[in-house]
DNA sequence: ATCTGGATTCACT
DNA sequence: GTGAATCCAGATG
């Protein structure tokens, strides 16, 4: 059911990226589980990624983790109220990552209703990546943790979209990255109202 | 030591 | 649609 350290170190990001649309993310805080399927990613592309926090190789105190080897959170604070979850892919020295933009509630429902001050029935309680990482209670505590242990970790299953189901876009947020910002790096479940906005094609 | 801007969201109009 | 909130990492002096 937990995914395995070696589901992680896979090399190809933006397979990693798809593969975890349907997959449930969980986090126990202080012995309350929450979790949610995941619905939508964008994928991250390491050094030859302009919109990577590591892109041409830098290496900082911040984007240390991501050269880590894959299995571990990157969680960065944007606008200075906002957590970003990111799972940690690939290799060692390989900078790969995964953003999690949007989550369906599945587990503690009540839970991330007090977290987001809204009720689970708005599509805003989970959608776009600092509601999703709000709701699941992830802040920058969690930077670095290990995604096979007992604080936060991605389970399988057996929920499968279809090719049909999921929809490429380009990614969002990145307008900077120029050429790169065009690439069709983000993934969503189509239809499904925990999706942010844009969501269409 | 100081400055700048961002992988965003929410409350208004 | 528009603007405000809000703070850390990275770059520069």
């Amino acid at each position: 059911m937990k995914l395995q350290p070696a589901y992680y170190l896979n090399e190809d990001v933006i397979f990693l990226a798809q593969d975890l649309l349907g997959k449930v993310l969980f986090t126990q805080i202080a012995g309350e589980v929450t979790a949610g399927i995941i619905v939508e990613t964008e994928a991250y592309f390491g050094v030859n990624d302009k919109a990577s926090h590591a892109y041409g190789g830098r290496r900082t105190a911040r984007t240390e983790t991501m050269y880590s080897e894959g299995g571990i959170a990157y969680v960065y604070l944007c606008y200075g109220m906002h957590h970003l979850f990111n799972v940690v892919s690939s290799v060692k020295d390989e900078p790969h990552a995964v953003l999690i933009r949007a989550i369906e509630p599945l587990v503690g429902k009540e839970i991330m209703e007090q977290r987001r001050n809204m009720v689970v029935t708005k599509a805003a309680i989970s959608s776009g990546p600092g509601s999703a990482a709000k709701a699941l209670g992830i802040d920058r505590s969690f930077n670095a943790k290990n995604l096979t242990g007992d604080e936060i970790w991605i389970e399988d299953q057996g929920l499968k979209y279809a090719d049909d189901e999921i929809i490429a876009s380009p990614r969002v947020g990145i307008a900077y990255a120029k050429e790169h910002a065009l690439l069709p790096w983000r993934f969503f479940v189509k239809g499904n109202k925990y999706v942010s906005k844009p969501n269409h094609v």
